[in-house]
DNA sequence: TGACAATATGTCATATCTGACATATTATTA
DNA sequence: TAATAATATGTCAGATATGACATATTGTCA
């Protein structure tokens, strides 16, 4: 699947696990945009909890409000390394990750 | 801590636990790195359960050996996007890399 | 409704990651 | 031990991700 397809995908906000359904996701891409959008609704979660914007959020991870947007919304130019990053520095350890993982 | 420390720290074979302690890491960069560890541990062992040499595990995942070796070593060159790519690639699935990290 | 706050989208220069190659080091086996 | 296989290290050009900005869209509340 190319880029173009996913990003198209994603931005239509659908659920994976109805997605590989019927657009032909092999079994390796589909967890993995499973596993992003369980980072990305992990880190949104807790932004919420703190009642902060993403505007806030922004300045503590020292990026723009744009990227945490593309964070949140599991945008394609987003790495796992980047969601991680970020809710680690939002207080997440290895154990809470694994279990927004699994 | 810049990349350089942290590249001689894991060139060296430190394992995390113990830099935190002397070499002031902060939680969440020894986070980041346990977490990267234990994929690379999860990714090592994978391939010895399949016995294939880096070599072969390099086709598979469409790399070459050279980065294998590196994905194993936790090299700092090695992004969490890759870790996770290559796991998926060898048959994991969002549980086995949840279980992996926690 | 209008005004304002928050979130989302598109783009781009720069930073970082990646595969590939050469070469070095470390097993393994004869 | 020597030869060979396997793994590790250094480098770099090209690929991809990132922060930042402008701007659009959506939400909220008076």
């Amino acid at each position: 699947m190319d880029k173009k397809k996913k990003k198209k995908l994603e931005s239509k906000g659908y659920k994976v696990g109805s997605a590989e359904e019927f657009l032909g996701l092999s079994k390796e891409e589909s967890e993995y945009i499973e596993l992003k959008l369980a980072l990305s609704q992990a880190l949104a979660k807790r932004r919420k909890q703190k009642k902060l914007t993403q505007a806030q959020l922004a300045k503590v991870l020292k990026s723009s409000q744009s990227r945490v947007a593309k964070i949140e919304k599991g945008d394609p130019s987003v790495s796992v390394d980047l969601l991680v990053k970020s809710l680690l520095a939002m207080g997440a350890n290895k154990k809470s990750i694994a279990k927004a993982i699994a």
